[in-house]
RNA sequence: GACUCGGUAGCUCAGCUGGUAGAGCAUAACACUUUUAAUGUUAGGGUCCUGGGUUCGAGCCCCAGCCGGGUCACCA
């Protein structure tokens, strides 16, 4: 997109470019620069360049030292310094890494062992922050309160934090105190709310798991993990707005993929018994809780199967994920409990419509469809087919109801271009979707091999384009060439890994699940070098100028600004460190400063 | 896109239907060698999101905007 604007981009640029202008400095982080000085003054490197040799993990040492006392008589770890309380001539503070937080003592004549003691007295008690990466050696020991914790023998600074950590503390009843929530500042600063939030890198560590526990699944069936273009000249297999960009060699428009099927499919043709890929999808439509422009969605073809087999599949995959990353195949999600062991429930969309809402749709035609959506209460135009007006009434009516895994088969053929015909029914498709929590979470079909029937779909997608609907799919000849030479009888299966991620962590928000979750960009303040005077503060300028100093009623007056102009203006001059007030014996008065 | 709630110190938040900006933590200084939301004493720290308006006077009231959350709509 940048590229087809260069003006914008080099504003973007600008933008980016903060860190040359200058920029306001808390208290607190004039601070730790001068601290930073000082370290060096000392002839401490605040930031050394050779590595900290680390032997052992907080979480090691807090499972294991009970059982194995012995082995921890001599131990280097190393960590962010999370807090710091010090008693005189002896300290604790709490060491956090990678695993999670353990105590340390830290005693002056432990860690000087000699007359100068520079290093606790001032690198360690002055000059040692909240935020800074220590690293410390020693051995473990108990607290006489009970608290295991490292003796340090050694002390070493081995990166200097110049931005105080908000600081988020829990009490003795395990209660959370300032907990740093701020969902804007939690999203757009996602390392600050790693490092202080508990529990954040274990929905990340839990999302991980269940992409490797998936790999590992499909892997042992012998299926390739496979990688497919990004950059689409056709955005094929689904339904969406995509991103445009450009590429300026070829010089063609070029989409970001808003799904990856039809290239996998083309594999299929190519002779793969089974590929799949993670698929990073980005779609231009609107965000909220359950969706972001771009997201992960896993799909896997398997040739020679059909869509009862992948429903098998799924439910296996699904019960082994669930153990593999929570142990057991229960999952709390807000306030319902969920069992994803297998095999779930298989209900036909017009039996579960049927159910819901006594309606038997099975051979009525469009119109009597539409009366019967119209005295469910739902809104119908003329535009909407048959397969949408189902789609509606089934989502209106029905979804909400499966909230255990249950897969919904056999749509409507209107709503599913890409899907084989039902062997039974020619006016449904052998598709699926598996609900689970009341949502949609994965979406199957036999595959639709007929390269005829093929075209006839995506050209009925063609005329409901030119109707106005602007996510009806494009055709894609190259496609539609090779199922001309053939593609076994397949089947797919497509699942957002973001959802599955929000189910089985239980997370509300997609952006939970999402390290950086899309935001508007950030606007930093920018203090120009080259100052510009707003008209309140130009007015007072101007007369001071030629005045250099005087009274400040007087000037007040003379500007004949509102008081919240002639505020705003003042402030802002001696901001700019333009102007000076200064209050005698005389009076108050304002002087220019050269 | 509509509605709604919010934006005040580094962080979490108070702020009386308008009158000199507050607390806790954090920070600085002093004391303290097994503490743990460490403690005690003292001190400093503010573009009250931005821009207008009303007013003698606005963090507060009015208008416009920016950013975010929630709900709904659109959308798989």
């Amino acid at each position: 997109m940048l590229v087809y604007y260069p003006s914008l981009y080099s504003i973007y640029l600008c933008l980016l470019n903060f860190s040359a202008m200058s920029v306001q400095l808390s208290e607190q982080e004039i601070i730790r620069r001068e601290a930073l000085q000082k370290l060096r003054d000392l002839g401490i490197d605040p930031y050394p360049a050779a590595l900290f040799n680390v032997n052992v993990t907080s979480q090691e040492i807090l499972n294991n030292y009970e059982k194995r006392k012995l082995d921890y008589k001599n131990i280097s770890i190393a960590g962010r310094v999370m807090s710091k309380r010090v008693m005189g001539k002896a300290s604790f503070m709490e060491l956090q890494d990678s695993h999670g937080r353990i105590q340390v003592y830290i005693a002056r004549d432990e860690i000087c062992q000699g007359e100068d003691k520079t290093l606790y007295n001032e690198v360690f008690k002055k000059l040692t922050d909240i935020g800074d990466f220590v690293g410390v050696k020693g051995y473990v020991f108990t607290t006489q309160v009970g608290e295991i914790s490292i003796h340090a023998s050694e002390f070493t600074i081995l990166s200097k934090s110049l931005k105080p950590l908000p600081i988020v503390k829990t009490d003795a009843d395990g209660k959370i105190h300032d907990a740093f929530k701020d969902p804007e500042l939690r999203y757009r600063q996602r390392y600050v709310d790693l490092v202080v939030n508990e529990g954040v890198k274990e929905t990340f560590v839990k999302r991980t798991k269940i992409m490797s526990a998936m790999r590992d699944f499909f892997n042992s069936y012998g299926y390739l993990e496979v990688e497919t273009p990004i950059l689409q000249p056709i955005p094929g297999g689904a339904a969406a707005r995509p991103f445009l960009t450009h590429h300026n060699a070829l010089d063609i428009p070029l989409y970001l993929r808003i799904a990856n099927e039809l290239y996998l499919k083309r594999l299929i043709v190519g002779g793969f018994d089974g590929v799949y890929e993670f698929a990073k999808d980005f779609r231009n439509e609107g965000m909220d809780r359950t969706h972001n422009p771009e997201f992960t969605v896993m799909e896997i073809y398997v040739a020679y199967k059909d869509y009862n087999w992948m429903m098998d599949f799924t439910e296996k995959m699904l019960e082994k994920i669930s153990i593999d990353v929570n142990g057991t195949t229960e999952a709390q999600i807000g306030n319902n409990k969920v069992d994803f062991a297998a095999p779930y429930a298989r209900v036909p969309i017009l039996s579960a419509i049927e159910k819901h809402t006594g309606h038997n749709l099975h051979g009525k035609s469009e119109n009597e469809i539409r009366d019967i959506a119209q005295k469910l209460g739902i809104d119908v135009d003329d535009s909407m087919g048959k397969g949408k007006l189902i789609d509606e009434i089934f989502g209106e009516k029905c979804e909400r109801h499966y909230i255990q895994p249950t897969f919904i088969t056999d749509y409507p053929i209107e709503m599913s271009p890409l899907c084989k015909k039902h062997r039974e029914d020619d006016s449904l498709t052998e598709r699926f979707e598996l609900m689970v929590n009341g949502k949609e979470l994965a979406n199957a079909y036999s595959e639709l091999n007929d390269p005829i029937d093929q075209r006839e779909r995506f050209e009925e997608q063609m005329r409901l384009s030119e109707n106005g609907d602007d996510e009806a799919m494009f055709i894609d000849q190259d496609f539609l060439r090779a199922l001309e030479y053939g593609m076994p009888p397949t089947s797919g299966m497509g699942i957002g890994i973001d959802r599955l991620t929000m189910f089985l962590t239980n997370s509300s928000s997609i952006q939970d699940v999402l390290f950086f979750p899309q935001m508007r960009p950030e606007k930093f303040a920018s203090h120009q070098k080259k100052l510009e005077l707003t008209e309140n503060e130009k007015a007072i300028f101007d007369i001071l100028k030629e005045r250099g100093r005087m009274e400040i009623g007087e000037l007040k007056e003379l500007t004949g600004l509102s008081g919240k102009a002639w505020d705003k203006g003042m402030k802002g001059l001696s901001a700019h460190g333009l102007a000076k007030v200064e209050k005698t014996e005389e009076g108050v008065f304002v002087e220019i400063v050269k």
